[in-house]
DNA sequence: CACCCTCGAGTTCA
DNA sequence: CTCGAGGGTG
């Protein structure tokens, strides 16, 4: 998919594409003669998903291709509306919106009041009532024709048979939205949970009953199947309305179809053609349903112009967003005097006199590609997903972890499925779950590799019943040195500039057959320029993959010191780690564009030898074993000799290292190959000690002007930067913690903090900025000028003024 | 036995 | 930056 696309043109195609699927759906429901090929209807929805998949914000409720099975489903009785249900035109931007308003404005001629509310993402519903009395629900459909779900519709809570009250004409069509709340999708994903243990169960009694063997495992697999976790709240209200809940006649599937049922929301927004209402304005019309007793959302607002209604749709787009008890996906405004939608009347597919301004969405839908297992430096074994590219929440995104193989299983997740995506917090991708109607047959189940794929070696679980499977060649998997090479040079641990994911990948891979590659770590120190510029690697196309030639024959570039461009190379993840060496790709990357430096690495490399004990500690790997253990044990003990000479108990007796930590310090340095580690990381002249300290036990001179003290610093402190800052903190004797909790003294914050801030907020502590910070660390807490007098009265927080 | 804290892993962005 | 796991502390 390499077509340049702007959104407008790809709006313009996905209308055009949507009125023709339509008519020719309607075409189709009419009994009328085949005006188009089968071929040529499914490459018009084709092209339409490929569109929505490119821009997702395209998609929306009524596109016929979230329509199943080319829209009115044969297990259902259609049902024509009498009015048609309109869709409405969509909106993206706030300037959209205001043009709209402004149009609207000057075709009435006066002055307009705007009724906002919420666009619930959920399902439209057609409630038809005669002489008070429900005669049938049917969903959208194509807008003319739906489906028949009068027969589930009856256990939605909120829907009555018989409306209430006065002044209902003969025959009406209340038009609404079935949705599942955020917290009863919760609930319902729990309770399903439970009906999958009833299953397996009950599967078990049968099977004693008849006294055959049980299976338990694939007594599992099937209730995963029956009873499958629910992806998201709109994919679950569709699912749940249109079960064929009259036909089920075993107990538990009619049971748990009843729970999904009555799970559902339903929050009604309008009638059908209605010639002679008896009230003036749309939001009154809201409280005569309301007087009929069926529930309407207690999310709109009238609000008096354009830029108040603005305002609404701002409020709502952000924090606000998330305080709903339902999915968001826009907002629907509506021009609330009556009379005006008249006059400003309606063109075929969408009614002028409103408009829905459709937010970001925050959850899409994409393909799952395909399930890859990576390893981590610490040889865990971790699948995730690799999805076509997506904009989600603002940013691109590809891949996200699935952490093991059973939350694979969980989520129920195929290869070639259509996943819900997220970003939890909005930052960290998460994949929810299947669009299980989207299944074509095509989709195959991950299998978690028996074996390492970077080493070969089985994998195995570290512990008894722990779910993660880990490497046990923690020496020589390529993987593992490569992670902890890589954590060697990173900043929480010898900070090493060129010693990243590429430079660690560059150093450790063993792809070119003449060099030997860094078997482990224990020969990081010793590498000279001699034996780097020998290691090369092959130049691959970025397009075709092939080897690039010149006259003298295969182009070889030298590595590490030499900058290289990766480049993600999706045909190399169908390989084995084996051939993906012998390609020349590294991981799923291929090198693109290769460039010189080498002095600059060995030069960074022998700044390291001299720094902190505590960053060659964590450089060690060990387990337990991070900076601020390694800063409390360097402090204590002053050489990484002290600390291999010490027993159990000693190790135990420094502040913050307790029983597990010893043991695990234990157990390293009794380890050969670590033991090698030290020894030639020794001899190349690695400190490992802290001049002039006077030796183990030494407790820190306990001083400073922080003694005593706990500060968080969180987002951009001005003239620090994010070490500075901790540094700064610890060298004044303060404890530099990395969460706020209610033991933290101060928190430093800067533009672009966080939920540390907020929670510190939420604490009642103490809140100082750059300057102040500064002089916290250099002068101490009774140097900070005094704090206000907190107000004991209105209003909560004091304003934060600079 | 509660907290509260740190570790470790994963991800994407500027 | 966030989460879960599992550590340490009072």
């Amino acid at each position: 998919m390499t077509e340049e696309l702007s959104l407008e043109q790809a709006r313009d195609e996905a209308e055009g594409l949507t009125t023709r699927i339509l008519e020719l759906r309607a075409a189709y429901y009419d009994r009328d003669a085949q005006v188009a090929s089968d071929e040529e209807y499914d490459a018009l929805v084709l092209r339409l998903e490929e569109l929505e998949r490119l821009f997702p914000e395209l998609q929306s409720q009524d596109s016929p291709t979230q329509t199943v099975g080319g829209g009115v489903s044969e297990l259902f009785d259609p049902v024509v509306h009498a009015e048609a249900m309109l869709s409405l035109d969509n909106v993206f931007s706030e300037e959209e919106f205001l043009d709209w308003a402004t149009k609207v404005e000057r075709d009435s001629g006066r002055k307009v009041a705007f009724l906002c509310e919420l666009k619930i993402d959920g399902l439209a519903i057609n409630l038809r009532y005669e002489r008070g009395l429900l005669v049938s629900a049917a969903t959208r459909g194509n807008g003319q024709v739906g489906d028949d779900v009068t027969a589930n519709i009856r256990y939605v809570p909120g829907i009555l048979e018989r409306l209430e009250g006065e002044g209902h004409p003969e025959i009406v069509e209340i038009r609404g939205e079935i949705f599942l709340a955020k917290a009863a999708f919760e609930r319902l994903n729990e309770g399903l949970a439970g009906f999958r243990e009833r299953y397996v169960a009950r599967a078990e009694e049968r099977a004693a009953a008849k006294g055959r063997p049980f299976d338990r495992e694939k007594s599992e697999d099937a209730a995963k199947r029956r009873f499958p976790a629910l992806a998201n709240p709109r994919n679950a209200a569709s699912g749940g309305l249109r079960q064929q809940i009259e036909k089920k006649d075993d107990e538990l599937d009619r049971e748990a179809g009843l729970a999904r049922l009555e799970s559902l929301s339903l929050y009604v927004h309008g009638i059908g053609a209605w010639p002679d209402p008896p009230v003036a304005a749309q939001s009154e019309v809201y409280g005569l349903i309301s007087g009929w007793g069926l529930p309407t959302s207690p999310y709109f607002r009238v609000e008096p112009d354009a830029g108040a209604a603005a305002e609404f749709i701002r409020t709502y787009g952000g924090e606000q967003r998330h305080s709903v008890e339902h999915e968001i996906d826009g907002v629907v405004v509506k021009v609330d005097e009556l009379a005006l939608h008249e006059e400003l009347g309606a063109t075929s597919r969408a009614p002028r006199w409103a408009t829905a301004y459709k937010y970001p969405p925050e959850q899409v839908n994409t393909k799952l590609l395909d399930i890859v297992v990576s390893v981590g430096r610490t040889g865990r074994a971790t699948p995730f997903a690799i999805m076509e590219k997506v904009r989600v929440a603002g940013s691109e995104v590809r891949q996200a972890t699935l952490h093991n193989q059973d939350v694979v299983k969980v989520k129920g997740v195929l290869i070639g499925d259509t996943v819900v995506l997220r970003k939890a917090g909005d930052v960290i991708p998460e994949v929810l779950g299947p669009v299980a109607e989207l299944r074509d047959g095509s989709e195959r189940e991950f299998v978690m590799p028996t074996d390492c794929p970077e080493c070969g070696t089985p994998l195995r679980p570290m512990k008894e019943g722990d779910i993660d499977l880990r490497c046990p060649n923690a020496q020589s998997c390529p993987a593992q040195v490569r992670g902890r090479v890589e954590h060697i040079g990173s900043r929480g641990g010898l900070d090493i500039e060129g010693l990243g994911e590429v430079g660690a990948a560059a150093l450790t891979q063993p792809e070119v057959p003449e060099v030997p590659p860094l078997m482990t770590e224990a020969r990081l120190f010793e590498l000279t320029a001699e034996e780097l510029l020998e290691i090369e690697v092959i130049v691959r196309d970025a397009e075709t993959g092939l080897e690039k030639e010149d006259e003298d024959g295969v182009v070889r570039r030298r590595m590490p010191f030499q900058k290289v461009r990766l480049e993600y190379a999706p045909e190399a993840v169908d390989l084995t780690a084996a051939e993906r060496r012998k390609q020349g790709f590294r991981k799923d990357f291929r090198v693109v564009e290769p460039s010189a430096q080498l002095v600059k690495l060995l030069a960074e490399l022998e700044k390291a030898k001299t720094k902190d004990l505590w960053r060659q500690l964590v450089s060690l790997n060990i387990r337990h074993v991070g900076p601020v253990a390694s800063r409390a044990l360097a402090q204590y003990f002053g050489s990484l000799e002290a600390i291999r000479a010490a027993t159990r108990d000693e190790l135990a007796a420094v502040d913050g290292v307790g029983g597990i930590i010893a043991d695990a310090l234990i157990e390293w340095f009794a380890v050969d190959w670590h033991q090698e580690i030290v020894e030639r990381w020794t001899a190349a002249g690695v400190r490992f000690a802290i001049p002039g300290h006077p030796g183990p036990g030494a407790a820190a001179a306990a001083g400073g002007v922080l003694a005593g003290l706990t500060v968080v610093a969180t987002g951009s402190l001005e003239g620090y930067t994010r070490e500075g800052a901790q540094e700064a903190i610890i060298a004044a004797g303060g404890k530099a913690a990395s969460s706020v909790s209610k033991k933290t003294d101060f928190v430093a914050w800067g533009p672009g903090a966080g939920s540390k801030l907020a929670k510190a907020e939420a604490l009642g502590l103490r809140l100082i900025e750059a300057a102040e910070f500064r002089i916290l660390v250099e002068q101490g807490p009774d140097a900070l000028p005094p704090l206000p007098e907190p107000e004991p009265e209105p209003d909560g927080e004091p304003a934060e003024e600079a």
